[in-house]
DNA sequence: GCCAACGTTGGC
DNA sequence: GCCAACGTTGGC
C-alpha cells in the first residue's frame, strides 16, 4: 500500500470537517504533478496522511485513505468556484480528483517535529520550496510517522 | 505582509 | 523552444 501526503486549508477542509463528513472529495488540485499523481499511482485504500498547512499551526493531523477511483472535479466547471477553469469541459476535463474517506484524528504532528526527526530528512515536503499539495511518503518515513503518530 | 521558490503563460 | 513576467504557495 502506498502513503500519500496530502496538504489541506483548515479553513477549507480540516480533518474535523472530514471526520463529520466521513468522506469528501478532495476538490481544487490545480497541478498537473499532483493530479498526476491522483490519476496514475493511487489506487482503492492507499493511506492518506492529513496535513494542515497556511494555518497557525501546519503539521500533519489525522489519517485517511483512499476512497474512490479518480473522477473529474466538479469545482473546474463551476463559474462561481474559486477553482473554475474556463479551459476545461466536461468532455475534456483537465482535473481529477479523488474522495478521501476519514480513518482517525491523530495528535497534531507539527512541521516543526518533522524537521527535527532525523528520520524524516528524506520527507519530500521538507524540501526546500517544495510547493506539491500532494506528495508520496515511502514505506521507510511511514514507519517512523507511524511511531510518530501512535 | 514578506519573501523564496516554483509553475504557468505568452511573446518572440 | 526560450525566457521574462507574473501568479501562487506556504512558512514565518
Amino acid at each position: 500500500m502506498q502513503t500519500w501526503l496530502m496538504k489541506s486549508e483548515p479553513d477549507e477542509a480540516s480533518i474535523d470537517d472530514l471526520e463529520r463528513a466521513g468522506r469528501l472529495p478532495w476538490t481544487g488540485v490545480r497541478n498537473y504533478q499532483a493530479r498526476n499523481f491522483m490519476r496514475d499511482e493511487f489506487r482503492l485504500g492507499d493511506r492518506v496522511l492529513f496535513y494542515h498547512s497556511s494555518c497557525p499551526e501546519p503539521g500533519i493531523a489525522g489519517l485517511a485513505y483512499v476512497a474512490s477511483a479518480p473522477y473529474p472535479d466538479p469545482t473546474q466547471f463551476d463559474a462561481n468556484s474559486p477553482y473554475f477553469d474556463s479551459k476545461s469541459t466536461p468532455t475534456n476535463p483537465r482535473w481529477l480528483l479523488v474522495d478521501v474517506h476519514f480513518d482517525r484524528k491523530t495528535a497534531l504532528l507539527p512541521l516543526q517535529a518533522l524537521k527535527e526527526h532525523p528520520g524524516l530528512a528524506t520527507l519530500r515536503i521538507l524540501k526546500r520550496g517544495n510547493r506539491l499539495s500532494i506528495t508520496p511518503v515511502t514505506d521507510a518515513e511511514w514507519q517512523v510517522l507511524e511511531g510518530l503518530l501512535a
